[in-house]
DNA sequence: GTATCTGCAAAACTTTTGCAGTACC
DNA sequence: GGTACTGCAAAAGTTTTGCAGATAC
């Protein structure tokens, strides 16, 4: 499930946006780095680290909120800090995280979904159940 | 389902901690608004009302970390924006919250159970829904 | 050429912390 | 009397914003 800088970059032009220096290097580090929990900060680093396209923190930021406006990133809460973002193609998953140590594991789809739907019967709300993670005690910190 | 003051301040005494000017006022404004989403910055506000008991910010959120430690209170994240802190004997239901208007719902709790259920087998967390709320679009915002 | 972006710097917002003095028990 | 608590002030951590200058198209 890959996706490339270039499909990115093609979503910021759709929305009638500029491409820039700083705009492709952000969408570079998302599409090397996909399969990681990214935050914002994680991602002005990388983008920090070249010297040749670095790019100030409220430019990352405002290029994820163009990211998200596309629809082809979504970012997640998995604990009090920073959120990550993740490719809407991989964000299909929920996550658990350990309140304790911080572990993550993900939350099976099996039960999921009919939990989801009777959410819905019952409060009529389109649920995201993606957005913030469930929290709760790993089994090595509930002993 | 009411709580005194008097009921939360001996919470803190049985933790073996002192009963103060500040304490009082923060027990007592939780029993009279527990109904209510509080936030640290709402009981904060309601403190500082009455100039005869005012306490600082810090000394709220010392108070309200005693309070959770005591196992009386809980807060959950409803949203970006600050926790809010309920009574746990409140506190057994689920929010599902509106990311366009805000709105807030309790989540039901038939299917709840069987899934918290499915998702300790399969991942072995024991999982604590309430930190954290469920977003999505409510039925106006959902059109 | 001009509307959009960028960097910088500062602010917003929530929560935490260090410290010297105060008050509870 | 001594430990615990308080207020103050400042910092931490993440994200947002205002603005003057730079750049993509």
């Amino acid at each position: 499930m890959h996706i490339t800088s270039e499909a990115l970059l093609d979503a910021l032009r759709n929305q009638g946006l500029r491409i820039t220096a700083a705009r492709r290097a952000v969408c570079s580090i998302i599409a090397e780095r996909h399969s990681e929990h990214l935050t914002a900060a994680s991602i002005l680093d990388a983008v920090q680290a070249n010297p040749d396209a670095a790019a100030d923190q409220s430019t990352v930021y405002r290029t994820l909120d163009a990211l998200e406006s596309s629809g082809l990133l979504v970012h997640s809460h998995l604990g009090h800090g920073a959120a990550v973002y993740h490719l809407a193609s991989e964000a299909a998953h929920q996550h658990i995280v350990c309140s304790r140590c911080g572990a993550t594991a993900a939350v099976p789809a099996g039960g999921l979904s009919e939990w989801l739907d009777d959410l819905r019967r019952h409060t009529g709300f389109e649920v995201d159940p993606t957005h913030f993670a469930v929290t709760g005690l790993c089994p090595n910190c509930a002993r």
